[in-house]
DNA sequence: AAGGTTTTGGTACTTTAGTATGAGTCCTTT
DNA sequence: AAAGGACTCATACTAAAGTACCAAAACCTT
């Protein structure tokens, strides 16, 4: 809010002087009449893309990002959150194991206690509810 | 690409016509300066706006859609993309065979089939690869 | 009607996934 | 130092998932 007031108080400023410097231009003939409205159109232009950029950029969808807010609030842990991925990726427990340097054993435990976090009974419903939370990236 | 040459034809006899009238009005006097200038300013302003807006539009990101097509490049049946359907959504084969009316011996036969089409080892492997196809909404 | 594809379903078996439980190590906080 | 959490790993199961192979309806298409 602030920068709109800075915006449109500047286009003000800009306006006042444009003419200002006219009606000088006008009197003394020391400025050519085309090069003041040539600087007119140009800072109008600019003005014209500068307003438009600001007000489509809020129009625009808001990008998906990862809710890492969330992800504590779950009480879901880094390693868990690493295990997580690999099952997005579509790997096996085995996998996941290799990948991470751990045994399958551990990536079953994390499993376990990653399903019971996102309430989900199986991984391909725990990929569904991690992207409806915005825990993972669609 | 004819529309870009179309607007900066109109944008140049616009600035001619603007220095005319700018011409005529100081020699006559008829229209005051100011006038003049803010018809300069408005008619420059729009211009940045609908020249941005234009440019805007094609950084837009193409909206994601399920490729059909490809689909039926693989071979993929009704049935089968059905069940891969209920497989993204996290349902076991039991749930998708109660959602089809139809056996879970079905649902494995399609299950299998599917991991062939889409070169998958896993159900979860087999959404990502469909999704990466666009086959599947992200 | 014949022929191909899709859909359906079964049996039998192997492989993953997932649960339950217990336990040791390492770190951080109190 | 004790307590709690995170990470690790193992065993022993149960439950799904997935494979292989076969076969019969149900549909289209020619």
């Amino acid at each position: 809010m602030k920068k709109t007031v800075f915006v449109f108080s500047a286009l003000i400023i800009a306006i006042l002087a444009l003419f200002q410097l006219s009606k000088y231009a006008y009197i003394s003939g020391d400025i050519s009449i085309e090069i003041g409205i040539a600087v007119i159109a140009l800072v109008f232009f600019v003005i014209g893309v500068y307003i438009n950029k600001k007000s489509l950029r809020k129009q625009k969808v808001a990008s998906p990002k990862i809710d890492s807010k969330k992800i504590e609030t779950l009480g879901i842990s880094k390693r868990e959150y690493e295990v997580l991925i690999g099952i997005s990726e579509g790997l096996s427990n085995r996998e996941i194991a290799d990948k991470l340097f751990v045994s399958e054993s551990t990536i079953k435990t994390h499993v376990s206690n990653l399903l019971v976090k996102l309430d989900a009974k199986r991984r391909t419903q725990a990929i569904q509810r991690a992207k409806a939370l915005q825990i993972l990236l669609p």
